[in-house]
DNA sequence: GCCACGATGTGCT
DNA sequence: GCACATCGTGGCT
């Protein structure tokens, strides 16, 4: 069943932790900004989030609630970096720092749409350009953190990484028209498992497959 | 289209 | 040990 994600925010209690929008506000401002890939042999690929969630230190969701550790240190770095983690043995997952340094939080970046460069995509997600895909393969080419990574070629050599300088950069960017953002909660997790803090761009087909797009709520400001 | 399940490394209890 | 901010495949409707 659909939850009513307006009904009761979390986020709106009084006593919410003023730090807690320091991750908020940047995974909303990152959607529909650009991420600019320029690959070692010289080709590039261009996509536009649309999806991203929201961690941080006060949060049991996340990697830094249990303080720093070596595997962490970037979330607690200058913001607009790349934290990047290994999961599940096989893939990995990139998060935009933010706050202020010294303070573990960040953006974890879920999906985004292909701008440019589809082919370039294909090759590292699958051994296949883009023409011979499957209708499947072309849906799920960057529709889910890891595979979003495997088709930027994000491995743990981007450790830390400025994401304001090639080869991997990203350019704010707006929503177009006629776009608005929603929020539900994280996929995926089970800790603060109600807590709303995964945005998308509404109606928008390259988000995460899941039931809880349906129930999504337009975000007031 | 949907669901169940197996593959796998790493940090932390 | 075990829990993971996951995904691909195969088998089925």
């Amino acid at each position: 069943m659909a939850y009513d994600g307006a009904a009761s925010l979390p986020e709106s209690r009084s006593s919410a932790d003023p730090r807690e929008q320091y991750a908020e506000r940047a995974a909303i401002g990152l959607l529909g900004s650009l991420i600019v890939r320029d690959f070692p042999d010289g080709t590039r690929a261009v996509v536009r989030i649309v999806e991203t969630e929201a961690y941080d230190q006060l949060d049991p969701a996340s990697h830094t609630y249990r303080g720093r550790t070596e595997r962490n240190r970037a979330m607690f770095g200058p913001a607009n970096h790349a934290y990047v983690y290994s999961i599940y043995g096989m893939h990995h997952c990139i998060n935009v720092t933010a706050g202020p340094d010294g303070f573990g939080c960040g953006a974890l970046i879920r999906a985004a749409q292909p701008i440019e460069g589809r082919d370039v995509l294909a090759h590292h997600r699958y051994p296949a350009s883009d023409g011979t895909l499957t209708a499947a393969q072309r849906r799920n080419l960057t529709n889910g953190p890891a595979k979003l990574c495997q088709a930027l070629g994000i491995g743990m050599d981007l450790y830390g990484h400025d994401m304001s300088q090639p080869p991997l950069r990203i350019v704010p960017c707006g929503l177009e028209a006629g776009e608005s953002v929603a929020r539900t909660p994280r996929i995926g997790i089970r800790k603060a498992a109600d807590r709303l803090r995964r945005y998308i761009i509404m109606g928008n087909p390259c988000v995460t497959p899941s039931p809880l797009n349906a129930g999504a709520r337009d975000i007031e400001n």
